[in-house]
DNA sequence: GATTTTCATAACTTTAAGTTATGTACTCGT
DNA sequence: ACGAGTACATAACTTAAAGTTATGAAAATC
């Protein structure tokens, strides 16, 4: 015998609220409507849920009873009201965001974990690639959005770029590096110092050969690679070593003082770092949240770098 | 947002079962109609539920949230109808029971333990009571039967009294008492032994002042008072000390082999052991069913009691 | 016993869900 | 790439349930 789950709804609000009058009113439905909705119900059944020619209502036991699997059927409800409102507002659902692992660790980890403290619900699925790796995800749909640098003219068809940063590279180094304290740097100066190489298969290690080439450095000593972000500066600061690093990397590890770049202006790439999607994509509303969020920050963060480069060049000069 | 249950047991349905077609089979609802109740459902919400032009339907991730709610539901559906179907059948429900202790202890509490072994859903409330209590007890809807022993001219208007025993007591000793031995037995032989006595309240205590006084003991020593059944048949299978019980209890008793009645009729009380029920009461199907196994179980020891004491009669005789 | 409160019922309207029939689009095998 | 099969969507009509206002009946309270 099937049971209308709306019926044991009603069941359970009359109980909790004490009267078939103020049930109706909790469930937003007319008293009459409720009346006779318990009365058909009663007649399927075959025994009354309520004494009979009782006010109010009394339920009998098989009426409790009833009334703690309409409170289930209500707690159901509440919790998918819930899922919907939240999922529909970005609150909740899950969202899968690859990037180059450079920038991934050294920059946007911290961006996700400070959306997540505010989307405790929502669940980012982080993971790393370089950029046709990244497309063909994209492609496959296991992908929401991917973040890398990539030149405008290299966007496939059928995708969308954002771009959220300009490709900046430099020669970082420690802090307390003995060239970071000269005011001008000559080949002879730097040709002394071996170099630390990201894996061969990234953009950085084609950006660090082209930034080498173009100060004159022709066969340069790589003392390290292939390592993480966190390797390599772990060697950067416990060495003389200099590597090619972007340059939102090597800013945001500041506060740590234990970075720094080297003034010394290297060729950079035409690459922008930015957010990759398919074009047709119909993203769930968290992924949307999660790339506004992403794309905002990076606009602060190109602020705050631009402010910086302006009060360098002004106190240097 | 209010959504119905019913939708939400739909999106579980066709998520378990994994399309449309057999989702709505499961359901016992036609294919078009759940066609139809999903797609209201995803206008109402504004989002898909599955993704759009793929067959068979695969649920989105708000799909699979909303589908373990809708399991939720078919959950508290299907426990309401099995609650249904156990309670009319008799198998879910609480009964209250109550009678004189010395029956209650003596002889219904093992048929009730019996009783639960095959209605383990059904929760029996048992309590004490004389007959003047269980009345009123009766009358303020707080018992739902009553067994006591009671006068057919005595049962109140308004009640219903079902005979299950006639009235028969007997003066019990311990299996070996020294009178158990004798084949006759005068007032001389009887008197000098005590007598334990039930509680002055009880009727059994006034059966035990009529049954001394019929075979002639105007003043008979009570040496033990007032216990429950055990304590009295504890101390009497200690002891030498007489008391009179019901021959139900006595006869049940056997077994153990600790009691045995003495070969010597008493007189015995016009009272009948009986089930009592107020006269419009609606009982639940449990209670009737409990009423109707106790009924039965009686019947049965009757018929045990009357062919025991035919076997006895013609070994005897 | 009168008044108030609570629920039941009537009459009508609206909404949702049932059906059969058929159209559309996706999937799979060749 | 195309045809056959499968799965779901839609149309048209019917039925059932639930919505409303108005009002009646009975229980509870004073």
């Amino acid at each position: 015998m099937k049971i209308d789950p709306r019926h044991l709804e009603i069941v359970a609000a009359i109980v909790d609220e004490g009267g078939l009058t103020e049930g109706a009113q909790a469930l937003g439905k007319s008293q009459p409507s409720v009346s006779r909705s318990l009365a058909q119900l009663e007649s399927r059944i075959g025994t009354p849920l309520f004494h009979p020619g009782r006010r109010p209502l009394q339920p009998t036991e098989l009426g409790h009873a009833l009334a703690e699997q309409g409170r289930r059927v209500r707690d159901a409800d509440d919790i998918a009201a819930s899922l919907v409102t939240r999922y529909l507002s970005g609150h909740a659902g899950s969202v899968r965001v690859a990037g180059t692992p450079v920038f991934m660790d050294g920059v946007i980890t911290a961006m996700l974990a400070e959306f997540q403290k505010e989307a405790r619900d929502v669940h980012v699925h982080q993971s790393y690639g370089y950029a046709d790796e990244l497309i063909q995800r994209l492609n496959a749909d296991a992908l929401d959005f991917a973040v890398c640098p990539l030149r405008r003219d290299a966007v496939p068809d059928g995708f969308s770029f954002q771009a959220i940063l300009p490709g900046l590279n430099v020669i970082a180094c420690r802090a307390g590096h003995p060239l970071a304290r000269k005011r001008a740097l000559s080949l002879s100066d730097i040709a002394p110092y071996s170099w630390i190489a990201p894996p061969p298969d990234s953009p950085l290690f084609q950006d660090l050969k082209r930034a080498v080439s173009s100060i004159g450095v022709d066969d340069f000593r790589i003392s390290f690679s292939g390592g993480s972000l966190a390797s390599v500066i772990s060697v950067l600061t416990e060495s003389d070593s200099l590597t090619v690093l972007p340059y939102a990397v090597v800013f945001l590890q500041r506060h740590k003082n234990t970075l720094t770049e080297l003034p010394l202006k290297i060729s950079h790439p035409e690459r922008e770092l930015g957010i990759l999607t398919t074009s047709d994509a119909t993203n769930t509303p968290a992924a949307t949240r999660l790339k506004s969020f992403v794309a905002n920050r990076f606009q602060g963060l190109a602020s705050r770098i631009l402010q910086h480069q302006r009060n360098v060049t002004w106190r240097g000069g």
